[in-house]
DNA sequence: ATCTTAATTAGTACGCGTTCTATATTAACT
DNA sequence: AGTTAATATAGAACGCGTACTAATTAAGAT
């Protein structure tokens, strides 16, 4: 049980101030050249430290790219918020929130990308990632405001997640399957909100 | 305007039958072993050619890739096609539809990202690429499940590639965003078939 | 057979993510 | 000081997509 000789495991501390200065450089190359221009090389060039390290503080390089997120997230909530400002209408309040959120993805693919795009797909890790409320807060945002809308707190979720994910998806249409004619991005956007307002088990027309 | 001397380009039906050759043996790797083992070094190997020759016919990977897509879709449309054979009443067929090409893209994620995710989404070049017909019925299928259900012919447009966006929406954040504890897959295409039933424009409550 | 031109090839190169190994370096303990 | 174990490093390696160049091959026209 005493303790044994040698050098102890990197502090807590030491690990974070590491973590975070990785992630700052990597969000200047990101914001400054773009997403091709983060590279593990390069990261490592220019925070001072050899490739490998970097590897031993992240387990590749798209656990590097998730903290980009809280800022692109952060930039996006931002622009919805201040469109959100001067209306107060809670309904005309989520459209405008859906609109503009839609429009911030298709004006930025390459932010696009990085969020949604950057995972690798095929494998289903057990992501020891878990989204901190800072990130949670800007899906929180959309649930808040349907809620509002719906008065009727039961099935808040699972209309907030359906426009969330469909709001997604618009833009992942528009932006990678680019030979099909979509509809307009706006219209899109009202029918999806449109399910909000309806009963998810209709039986119209025979 | 004589005929100049000198080798002639390589006729149409050479094309063809390399680029065909090409996209075969792609379909191959990928089936046996996956997307990640595609690649245009193995690909020229296992062809009989230079890696460089490859690039005289295709643009680059992303457009051999392209050449897949028609074998997923055709098994995805297989499925929805074989589930939609004892169903009579068009609502019903819409949703049994929607819900198996949401589970088709759920339960093969590697097919997902083939399609939806291997194109480079920052550069919008002016793909001549044109999606053929064959992978344009797909799609179609669901304008008219819709427009059955619809009956009137306004927006079935628009109505149908919101669900289909939408749907592929809810297939991407499940596969990619995994920290976020999404609603139930079957529950939110509920909600986003409500959206078709719905009239668009709708001002409830205040 | 020769000329001419297009197609293909081999080879090299760059930077990439990632893995591996061998060699420091570091900081606590005895 | 010297031992010990965790960390960091350099360096090579693998395969990747892609670009470039120089040499070679193929096929029609003369």
């Amino acid at each position: 049980m005493a303790k044994i000789a040698g050098r102890p495991p990197r502090s807590e501390s030491d690990m974070v101030e590491f973590r975070s200065k990785i992630a700052q450089q990597a969000l200047a190359i990101y914001r400054a050249e773009g997403f091709g221009a983060v590279s593990m090389r390069r990261l490592a060039k220019e925070v001072g430290c050899a490739p490998m390290t970097i590897y031993a503080h992240f387990d590749g390089k798209p656990e590097i790219l998730r903290y980009l997120w809280a800022d692109v997230l952060a930039e996006m909530s931002g622009e919805i918020q201040k469109k959100l400002e001067p209306i107060a209408a809670p309904v005309e309040r989520l459209k405008i929130a859906a609109q503009t959120f839609v429009s911030y993805w298709i004006d930025h693919p390459d932010h696009f990308r990085l969020v949604f795009m950057s995972n690798d797909v095929t494998r289903l890790d057990d992501s020891t990632f878990v989204m901190d409320d800072k990130t949670l807060a800007h899906f929180r945002m959309f649930s808040d405001l349907v809620r509002i809308v719906l008065l009727d707190d039961s099935d808040v979720k699972a209309s907030t997640d359906t426009l969330i994910s469909g709001m997604i998806g618009i833009a992942l249409c528009i932006n990678t399957v680019r030979d099909y004619p979509w509809a307009d991005a706006t219209m899109m956007t009202d029918n999806l909100l449109a399910s909000i307002f309806a009963p998810a088990n209709p039986t119209p027309l025979t």
